[in-house]
DNA sequence: TCGATAACTGAGACGAGGTTAACAAACGAT
DNA sequence: ATCGTTTGTTAACCTCGTCTCAGTTATCGA
């Protein structure tokens, strides 16, 4: 057992370097911002970073890999917890969930929707298996819950993300309101999407 | 007077570099396609794009304003078309144009999407302003029609911009199967926007 | 006090990519 | 035939950004 190398114990300053990125990122892209200004956001130099992180693409790697897997652990969690009370109170759960997460880290899904090509092949296979998993958990839910065939259903549960993730382009509106309308649209348009 | 500096002109050799770029900028983003990749892909050098283009920012900010002022333009028109007809009708005008260039235009749509950032400070106010005149039009649509304040209208609005703009992403179904999805989505989750 | 470890610095190698310059071929109009 | 326009080529330039490396400071337990 030796260093920081295994991804279990957060480390603190790394957690804190993928935060400060996330914002930098969302705001003008993977590309749009360099080491030095990584390090500048930091108060140190641009090469300390290599003390924490291999190299860029890691640390984007690190910061999409986790919140995909945050995205779906807590989602399969609410969606279990909800099993037993019906199909509708697995997908409110669910839509609550997504809700709540791009309203608390807009920064974050900013990323994963925009900088996702700039990932490693690898990290990018493991973040594409994570969203798989998540989308399977949304159009199970969407099927029961609407009664729409699975393709429907995909395609659907799509849309509602498209939906939701936009908010870090708009959030006018203060976040409990906009929590409240985006869940009574995500309803509203899931039960409309059977032909 | 002389050159192909005024806008136009389309020249046709213009459109087409425009066209190529935008598949390639959607694919790995403008960052991720260089000079040499987009001659490549035209079949010429890199450095053959300065015939036509001052930058490689000048071709990002030509097809990013084309296409904001095509949103616009054609959805002012069919607004208006439809304004006799009554809030509900217009507003249905306005969802079956975002729907239909959506599905055409998917390219379009993620990069405008995705590098809106990467333009220069004078073609992002240039986009920003066509953007804001284009959302108006569906605020009053969406007030008109459902009812609601213009801050809930708004943010309703770009709800349903994310939702249509992700047809990128999924892009299953079929077109006129996916057409008609999207638009009983749209209206259900616009009847669904105030509290 | 000493040594280990974590975190950082500054300088520079290195390559990638945007841009420019000088030159060439096709082509229509006068 | 010749001129101008359009479009393209090759080669070089130059900036910028990533990454490496050798050395530095600070903290902490033995």
């Amino acid at each position: 057992m030796s260093g920081p190398e295994g991804a279990s114990l957060p480390t603190s300053r790394r957690q804190q370097i993928i935060e400060v990125a996330a914002g930098l990122f969302a705001e003008r892209g993977f590309h749009g911002v360099s080491i030095y200004d990584l390090g500048a956001a930091m108060g140190t130099s641009g090469a300390a970073l290599y003390k924490h992180f291999a190299s860029k693409d890691a640390l984007l790697g690190a910061m999409l890999v986790d919140i995909s897997e945050r995205l779906l652990s807590e989602g399969q969690q609410r969606a279990d917890a909800a099993a037993e009370e019906g199909p509708d109170v697995v997908l409110a759960a669910l839509i609550a969930w997504h809700v709540e997460f791009a309203l608390t880290h807009p920064a974050l899904i900013t990323v994963q929707l925009r900088d996702l090509a700039s990932l490693s092949e690898e990290d990018r296979k493991t973040v594409r298996r994570l969203q798989r998993r998540y989308v399977e958990l949304w159009v199970d839910a969407v099927s029961a819950a609407v009664g729409a065939d699975e393709a429907h259903a995909r395609s659907a549960a799509h849309a509602v993300f498209g939906m939701i993730n936009s908010t870090p382009h708009s959030a006018l509106l203060g976040r409990d309101d906009m929590a409240g309308q985006l869940q009574r649209m995500a309803h509203a348009a899931l039960h409309a999407c059977r032909s």
